[in-house]
DNA sequence: TTAATATTTGAACATTTATTAAAGTATTCG
DNA sequence: CGAATACTTTAATAAATGTTCAAATATTAA
């Protein structure tokens, strides 16, 4: 038996890292905070707010990786995919990060 | 100039990136909620709290990142080492996480 | 049915991260 | 001093990620 505080299993550590690492980049980070200001917005929209350097096929793996962490979830209308945020919860973790200090 | 809400520069992202890539690992999470519950704590203690299959070396390895990061912060008594959370707003981190549905 | 648009998928490759073992540093104790 | 303890560092290797391009699919429009 382990000493640990009683109520964290390996399973909740291993779900919480895969979303953590689902969502631990730049552009990623980005595609949260654009679709939290505007949601749902189709992948190309997407990219173009993303800025100069993304390209479509890279945007559609983030969000899928996205997705399949359930950060995300998509819609499909007519040949356009909308992408929303699963739970506006994890918004938080913005707040999170800001106030810790600069490293 | 880009469309994307004001307020988030690439900087930023990639600063919230490099954290949180700091600590998306199950055994990094680990180690912050152990120190959440009982700080500071030595190497040796973490490694045998984290469980069987903790190696010091690893342990080394982990902490160091996550200090470089700003998350953790160390002071050295006699020939141990002895680390502590940098920022304990971070933890909340964990209720992001956990009010999220299971993926 | 063909063409055009929107997105996904797969493969290839470079880069990063994780794990382990072995050697290195620092501190204390005999 | 030399041995023991606590930790770090380096190097080697395996595994996961990120990026790009080309090809595949799906939907709509001509």
């Amino acid at each position: 038996m382990n000493i640990t505080s009683p109520d964290i299993t390996r399973d909740q550590m291993e779900h919480a890292a895969r979303v953590l690492k689902a969502i631990a980049h730049p552009v990623k980070l980005e595609i949260l905070k654009i679709l939290a200001a505007a949601e749902p917005l189709d992948v190309t929209t997407l990219c173009g707010h993303v800025g100069m350097d993304c390209q479509i096929s890279m945007m559609s793996h983030h969000l899928a990786k996205m997705k399949d962490n359930g950060v995300l979830t998509s819609q499909k209308q007519g040949k356009q995919v909308f992408y929303s945020i699963a739970n506006r919860n994890l918004l938080n973790i913005f707040n999170c990060i800001e106030s810790c200090g600069d490293a």
